[in-house]
DNA sequence: GGGTAAAAGTGGTTTTTAGTGGGTTTAAGT
DNA sequence: ACTTAAACCCACTAAAAACCACTTTTACCC
């Protein structure tokens, strides 16, 4: 199972193409032997989400069955499900975003890869670190985490 | 069970590796053979963490079990696993500390290695000495601390 | 207390590998 | 059939990893 850790600042180059850090690559070669699905982030972040194509098909149809007269629920599945795209790594260990994909998430030049352990991140370089400054607000948490010591 | 102590003022040369202090060093040898994960801190201070593998091998998963549905949890998901980074000492005892982690440290030349128990923490020299001098906030603390005599 | 030896810290060089950028062909859509 | 974009291929550049040599400090012994 795929343990994904860790943040890489990447580039896009001018045809939408993105280098995966070799780390990573090794990674997704075992984990999926290249083969990825690309998606939209549910909440409200506007990251991408990368799933390796096994673990897709793990949580795709925990998705699909929800109940869906709520609202937040058709939203959760218009994104996650609408913008879902299965790609392939080339050759030289990259893939190419759609541009519809490369928009919802305001991606341009400067990237981040962030690993979430199941899956990864992939954020324009711009909301990571506003969303970074932004996000210390509340501190209402949930009790598990009250209770945590790290 | 490794039990750190202890400050010691560290550089970091240009190309961004750290030496461990020899004493560290053999504690981290014995600990974990020298294989750490380096990570972001989840509080508003900016320091990194060190953890030896087996430590962060028992928060790690529970950090990842956290219901994420609140802002608080995704945060500290999104920091402490997506910057956590494996690594292991070189041949001369350092470390080389990946980009996105110094940038978000703003580690420079002089740093500071400060013993937590179980963990080290990492802080520019710079970011300490002001945390020292302004950290004295509220009163407010859990019940365990007011319970304390020491 | 001074000298010596060993270890620790520092810095640089070389080699390899990863990342980047085009250019060309093929396919797809208009 | 023409236009546009995606896939493929190859070459070049830059960065990271490994290696090695030197300086400084510390500890130990004379």
């Amino acid at each position: 199972m795929s343990n994904f850790l860790g943040s890489h600042a990447i580039n896009m180059d001018a045809k939408g193409r993105l280098a995966i850090p070799s780390r990573v690559r090794e990674q997704l070669a075992q984990a999926c032997g290249g083969r990825i699905v690309l998606t939209a982030n549910a909440d409200e972040e506007r990251c991408l989400w990368v799933y390796p194509e096994p673990q897709w098909e793990v949580i795709q149809p925990q998705i699909e069955a929800l109940p869906n007269m709520n609202r937040n629920v058709r939203r959760l599945q218009r994104l996650v499900l609408g913008y879902a795209t299965p790609l392939e790594l080339d050759p030289a260990g990259r893939i190419l975003i759609p541009p519809t994909l490369r928009s919802y998430a305001s991606l341009d030049k400067k990237l981040m890869l962030i690993g979430q352990g199941k899956k990864l991140e992939l954020w324009s370089e711009e909301s990571w670190f506003s969303w970074l400054d932004e996000s210390s607000g509340s501190d209402d948490m949930p009790p598990e985490m009250e209770a945590l010591s790290l």
